[in-house]
DNA sequence: CAACCTGATATTGTCGACAATTTTAGCTGG
DNA sequence: CCAGCTAAAATTGTCGACAATATCAGGTTG
């Protein structure tokens, strides 16, 4: 709701400024710039057709991000998320997205949850259906977290999970390919959150998106320490 | 430990943008500039001698933090906190404090903790000296809830809550002079949380801390009801 | 008299150019 | 052959000017 759709930066509307940084976000995200790349300013200024100026401000946008790292005179780069940069993120979803589950027991509407449960159901038939690949994470409002967090009704709350801290992490998976290959688990333990949610049990709802977060969290502390 | 000294921002080196954001960020919190008080560009550059440029960009990170709201072709004007954004502040405190606690009871060192408890035996005989007062808010690192939080070792919690948070909530303080009377309960309630940090106990150390940040919230409800 | 339209003014958005700093390439000397 | 220094090239930081848009004042019309 805040964005209507990032996937098609071509609204011909609003500043260049606001363009460059989704095309930016979105290439830095997907890979397309490799993590520690350069963000040239005289290049991107050359490709895109712009002025240096409305591009400084995107790259400041990106900083504000966290998705890219400047350095006085010396310019920005991509940032290269270390995995204990990627723990401390979980650390702060696991906060932010249970508080966010609580939240939303208490303030999501019942056209909301049908929504929800709707989309629990279309992603329960895809998991039979497609039981190995199934269930990645989806991008905007697919994903599930996204819709418990709108449900929040909390703009900040909003702001910090869906503008930020989600294209931190989509970009973590693009670095490393982490494969969650917790498909069918993640999706009984959404079932149940949602459940919560539609009891209006608070307390329960925390505790399972906690749960849910810190499961999520210590999977990828295992697969970082197979690859020693 | 992040920002040596922000209340001098007389640092010679780095960079224009740097010191016109300090400098903005300090005037804005302190009411300085009035809540929805406009942000002139062509009047700041020709006050502080420099060009639109910086400026911009400065007005850009002022906007990251939240603290001033941009309409395109309009401007910027220092954001009006409405009660209910700073509930939802409140909410997003609750839970992100509660899990600084909790990391730091697990992350800090036995000097961290002996110079927390130091600041607390200060903070307890100011209050002694002066019930009436006592313990309003402190800036920077003096302030028990900054050390908490840094405590925590989380870089990302200590940028979310020390560089936009809590100005947001200095800056309401500041428009509205909430008087927050729970001085001697919040104390109280401090040094129980850093008991339970000491013992190296999380789990009750992110439920005080939980408890301390909610009760302050419901302070502020109840004082907002009042005045009607 | 009020509401609306119209033009003047001021502000924001964007651009190209210059200055300061960093990085790179080449050269000299050991 | 490599280390260190020097100069050239490239990049970032900053500036002033122009274009596009919004705001405001005054006048006109119902």
């Amino acid at each position: 709701m805040n964005q209507p759709a990032a996937v098609l930066a071509e609204a011909e509307n609003s500043t260049i400024p606001d363009r460059i940084f989704a095309l930016l976000k979105e290439a830095i995200v997907e890979g397309e710039i490799p993590a520690g790349g350069k963000i040239s300013e005289p290049e991107l200024a050359r490709i895109h057709g712009i002025s240096r100026g409305p591009l400084r401000e995107a790259i400041g946008r990106l900083e504000a991000c966290g998705l890219v790292v400047r350095r006085p005179n010396v310019g920005a780069r991509v940032v290269t998320l270390s995995s204990q940069q990627l723990l401390e993120i979980y650390h702060v979803r696991e906060a932010l997205e249970g508080m966010a589950a609580r939240l939303a027991a208490q303030n999501m509407t019942s056209e909301e949850i049908a929504d929800l449960r709707h989309l629990l159901e279309q992603h329960g038939r895809q998991i039979e259906q497609d039981a190995e690949h199934a269930y990645f994470q989806r991008e905007g409002d697919l994903d599930f977290h996204y819709r418990i967090v709108q449900g929040s009704h909390n703009s900040r709350m909003i702001n910090l999970l869906c503008n930020d801290l989600y294209h931190l992490v989509r970009l973590y998976r693009y670095q490393f390919g982490m494969p969650s290959k917790r498909g069918p688990r993640a999706f009984v333990e959404h079932e149940h959150i949602v459940d919560a949610i539609e009891r209006g049990d608070a307390e329960m709802a925390e505790l399972m998106m906690r749960a849910h977060v810190r499961a999520s969290r210590e999977n990828v502390e295992r697969q970082l320490a197979e690859r020693e």
